[in-house]
DNA sequence: TGTACATCAGTGAACGCGCGTTCACTGATGTAC
DNA sequence: TGTACATCAGTGAACGCGCGTTCACTGATGTAC
């Protein structure tokens, strides 16, 4: 098997290199005018201009721009899944998993700034595909979060229903701190501080407060 | 002063009536068009034709299409906050409110279906004017459910930033069930019902949960 | 290694379309006397 | 009540513009012998 793929992909080739230059720099492109506008209004031509290709060159790379916005949601949110995932694994105890979300979450925000402007202003609005795209990834999120609340231990005799409707409100909780970070000015550390110590004072008052409740209530 | 009302305006005027009218037909037209599509997408000339005056005419009744989506921004969640309000006011038992507001919630979303699914959509998308319209009446909407918490008896030894991060949290889950419920298709009330009652129980984990917080945490 | 042919990323002209906005206009409604 | 003028919501032609997509093409890269 690694012979046959040596076989078939001996090195990428000068052409398919270049392709796939050309193709990453629609993708960038595209992520950078999507700073200040929404995807529908974002054109084929814009993007092939800003790459400097002429517009039916594109044609060459994807169908339709449908087809590039929801390439760049899966690539946005893949990598954001794959480092929250990895961090938790390596953080078992459920005491500092709060800090350390939001510390990853803001982290994230900051290294993807543009990729997680693109997945909030698109995951309710514009392109049905592109929203579709968005919303099965946080369903997805929200079942991982759900099956790990188990194994920070403080919520094991809780219904599998009831993990699963805090990890939506924590999701949700989480959509919304990203939303916040990046309306601060990125020139502000001030502003942003404080949105952090909200967002896990949030968290805290959710998940603390919460693993009292099916006894309290 | 009703006297000096009565002689400026005598009657409303046949040529206002048909112009106030016009503008109406114009804002319905751009919210029934919005069920298929973003704002930023609408063009001024499909408003008009919907309507079926000429586009030129379009700018007797507003400067531009911005003008037109922030005075729908200001006329849907007016309502909606004016309802809530009243609600409130008419029950301050704290623990009826959480199903009294769920239910307001869906009826709200019921009767004006065009109305929330825009909010919903243009909240973090499109235009800019459009947007900022929508998160200052979320704001203001926190900080009313924050002082509306206190007098439901059970927050009142909180401090006040701590009450309304709590009412962050949960206007922010009732967006979340807000966008929940346009999901559900209009001729399915079982799925409705399991949207209505996951909201609920969601409601109760935050608030009822939360109430022994200070104690406990 | 050298040659002859195939592939295919990118080119450039051309198309028809819907857009926002201008402008001078029309004719029903409103007002002053 | 009747007349003469003012207002102004809606008209219709025209404009320049950016759009997505088609098509035949070019020339560098890849492949078979």
């Amino acid at each position: 098997m690694n012979s046959r793929t040596l076989v078939e992909v001996p090195h990428p080739g000068l052409r398919e290199q270049r392709k796939q230059r050309t193709r990453r720099a629609l993708l960038d492109a595209a992520l950078g005018l999507l700073e200040h506008q929404a995807f529908a209004g974002l054109s084929l031509r814009q993007v092939t201009r800003e790459v400097g290709i002429v517009p039916t060159a594109f044609y060459r790379h994807f169908p339709d721009m449908d087809a590039l916005g929801v390439q760049l949601v899966e690539e946005s949110i893949g990598a954001l899944r794959r480092t929250i995932r990895a961090a938790r694994d390596e953080n078992p105890e459920y005491d500092v998993v709060i800090e350390r979300s939001v510390q990853i979450l803001v982290r994230h925000v900051h290294a993807h700034r543009a990729h997680f402007r693109f997945i909030a202003r698109e995951r309710s609005s514009g392109v049905a595909a592109v929203r579709l795209a968005i919303r099965r990834q946080f369903t997805l999120f929200a079942s991982e979060l759900a099956a790990d609340l188990r194994r920070f231990g403080l919520l094991t005799h809780w219904p599998l229903d009831d993990r699963l409707l805090l990890a939506e409100i924590i999701v949700n909780q989480m959509i919304s701190t990203t939303e916040a970070i990046l309306e601060t000015p990125p020139d502000e550390p001030d502003a942003e501080q404080q949105v952090i110590a909200r967002a896990e004072r949030q968290l805290h008052m959710i998940v603390i407060g919460l693993s009292g409740w099916h006894q309290a209530g």
